[in-house]
DNA sequence: ATAGGGTTAG
C-alpha cells in the first residue's frame, strides 16, 4: 500500500519534471529522465506519455510523435482522447489535414470516445481544407448532441468562415452567439476584425474594433498588427502609422514580421530615414534575420541607391547558408535597373533563368522599364513582345514609357488594346497618352482616345 | 485546440 502510494506520488513528480523539460523544448532530458525512473522503479503512465507526445507533435513531428505511441502501446499502456487531440491537433497545426482525419477515424475504432476538444479540433482542420460544410456539420452535432461547446467551438467557426469566405455568416453567428449571452473573448474580436479587413469591409471592422474597445478586453499586439496591416494594405499608410505609433506607445515591440512589415511600408511610402532607424533597432534587439528580414533589408537598400551594401548582404546570406530566393534576386535586379545599371541588371536576370526560378513576370518588368529608362526603347520593345506572360504592370510600363518617347499612337494603340480585355492601366499612363497626343496637334484622336476611355470605364462598373 | 504576420515591379 505505501509502496503503490509512493510508486504513483513519484510518477507525479516524474510527469511535473517532463512537462518543465518539454516545454523547455528539450525533449532529451524528458527522455533521459524516463529511462531514469524505469531504473528506480518509477513507470512512466499515460500522462507521461501524452505530455511527451503533445512536445513531439510541437518540436519535431506527428511522425516522431506517433513512435512514442507505439512506444506506449508497448509498455502496455492504452492511448487515451487526449492522446489522440494531441496528435490530430500536431497534424492540423503541421498542414497534415488528411492525416488529422486518418487519427478521428483511428480514435473511433479502439472505441475512445471523442470529446469537446476532438470536435474542435476537426472542425478547423476541416476549415483549413477549405471544407466550411464539413465544419458546420460538427458544429452541428456538438450543438444537438451530447457535448458542449466551448468558447473555442464558437472562435474556431468564426475564423473558420472568414477565412473560407463567409464573412456574413460569420458575423450573424457572432451576433447570435451575443444574444444568447455568449461574451466574445480576444480572439473572437480579432478573427473578425481580420475577416472583415480582409473583405475590404473597413466599416463593419470599425466597428467591431469600437465593439472592442467597450467590451472590457484590450487591443493586444495581434489586433493592432491586423488592423495596420489592412491599412498599409489598402494603401491608407498614414492610417497604418498612426496605428504603429499608438502601438509602440502602448508598449508592444515587434517580431521579424513586424519589423519587415513597418520597414516595407516605410520605404513603400519614400520614408528611409525611419525605416533605417527601424531596421537598426531591428537588429539590435537581436532578431535572426531570415531570408525574407534580408529581402526587406536589400529593398531598403537599393532604394537608398547602396547597392554596395545591397551587394555585401547578399554575400552575408550565402556565408549564413541561406538560400536566395526569386524575391531577393527581383529587388536586385530592381535596384540595378534603378542605379541605371542595366547590364548588370540583366546579367542578374540571366543568372536567376540559369538558378531555375521561372516565370518571374516581376523581374522581367523591372528590366522592361529599366531599357527604356536608359533609353533603349527598341530593346525595351523586343523584350517586352517576347514576354509570354504580361500584367497590368508591363503594359503600364510600356504605354506610359512610350509616351516619354514621343510615340503616342503606338502608346494609344496598346492602350486601347489593354481597354479592350480589361487590363486595368494607371490613370497617370491613359492621362500622358491623351495629353501626349493633343500637345502634338491629334486633338481629333486624343477625343476619340478619349470617349474610348470613357466607354471602357462604363462596361466596367 | 482557436486570433495576425513579413519581402519585389508600373
Amino acid at each position: 500500500m505505501v509502496r503503490c502510494l509512493s510508486g504513483r506520488l513519484s510518477t507525479k513528480l516524474l510527469n511535473i519534471s517532463i512537462a518543465s523539460f518539454c516545454k523547455a523544448e528539450r525533449l532529451e532530458k524528458a527522455e533521459g529522465l524516463i529511462i531514469d525512473g524505469i531504473r528506480l522503479g518509477i513507470l512512466p503512465d499515460v500522462v507521461t506519455y501524452n505530455t511527451l507526445i503533445d512536445a513531439y507533435c510541437h518540436f519535431v513531428s506527428v511522425d516522431a510523435a506517433y513512435f512514442v505511441l507505439d512506444r506506449m502501446r508497448e509498455a502496455g499502456i492504452s492511448p487515451n482522447v487526449i492522446t489522440y487531440n494531441s496528435l490530430i491537433a500536431g497534424a492540423t497545426r503541421k498542414c497534415q489535414l488528411s492525416r488529422s482525419l486518418d487519427l478521428f477515424d483511428e480514435m473511433l475504432r479502439m472505441g475512445i470516445p471523442p470529446d469537446t476538444w476532438s470536435y474542435n479540433t476537426l472542425m478547423n482542420c476541416f476549415f483549413r481544407l477549405g471544407k466550411p460544410e464539413e465544419a458546420n456539420r460538427l458544429f452541428r452535432d456538438i450543438l444537438l448532441g451530447d457535448l458542449s461547446p466551448s468558447a473555442a467551438t464558437f472562435n474556431i467557426m468564426i475564423n473558420g468562415l472568414c477565412k473560407n469566405g463567409y464573412t456574413n455568416n460569420a458575423m450573424t453567428l457572432f451576433r447570435k452567439l451575443q444574444a444568447y449571452g455568449f461574451v466574445p473573448q480576444i480572439i473572437t474580436y480579432n478573427s473578425l476584425i481580420n475577416g472583415l479587413c480582409k473583405a475590404r469591409r473597413l466599416k463593419e471592422a470599425r466597428c467591431i474594433l469600437k465593439e472592442l474597445g467597450e467590451s472590457g478586453h484590450f487591443p493586444n499586439a495581434i489586433t493592432y498588427t491586423t488592423v495596420m496591416k489592412c491599412c498599409f494594405r489598402s494603401r491608407n499608410f498614414d492610417q497604418g502609422f498612426e496605428i504603429l505609433s499608438e502601438m509602440k506607445s502602448k508598449g508592444f515591440t515587434f517580431d521579424g514580421f513586424g519589423y519587415c512589415t513597418v520597414i516595407a511600408a516605410l520605404v513603400k511610402t519614400g520614408r528611409i530615414q525611419v525605416a533605417t532607424e527601424y531596421m537598426k533597432e531591428m537588429v539590435s534587439n537581436g532578431i535572426q534575420l531570415d531570408i525574407v528580414s534580408y529581402n526587406t533589408l536589400i529593398n531598403l537598400y537599393c532604394k537608398e541607391g547602396k547597392l554596395e551594401a545591397a551587394f555585401r548582404l547578399l554575400d552575408e546570406i550565402e556565408k549564413r547558408g541561406l538560400d536566395c530566393d526569386a524575391y531577393t534576386h527581383t529587388i536586385m535586379i530592381d535596384g540595378l535597373c534603378k542605379a541605371r545599371n542595366i547590364k548588370g541588371a540583366q546579367q542578374h536576370l540571366a543568372y536567376m533563368n540559369t538558378m531555375g526560378f521561372d516565370s518571374n513576370l516581376v523581374a522581367y518588368n523591372c528590366v522592361v522599364d529599366g531599357l527604356f529608362k536608359v533609353g533603349q526603347i527598341d530593346n525595351a520593345m523586343n523584350m517586352f513582345e517576347s514576354m509570354e506572360i504580361k500584367d497590368s504592370f508591363t503594359y503600364t510600363s510600356v504605354v506610359y514609357n512610350l509616351c516619354k518617347a514621343g510615340r503616342f499612337h503606338f502608346a494609344s494603340k496598346l492602350l486601347i488594346i489593354c481597354l479592350r480585355s480589361g487590363m486595368k492601366i494607371l490613370k497617370s499612363a491613359q492621362r500622358a497618352v491623351l495629353d501626349g497626343l493633343r500637345d502634338s496637334g491629334y486633338t481629333a484622336e486624343a477625343k476619340k482616345l478619349r470617349s474610348k476611355i470613357r466607354k471602357a470605364r462604363l462596361l466596367r462598373h
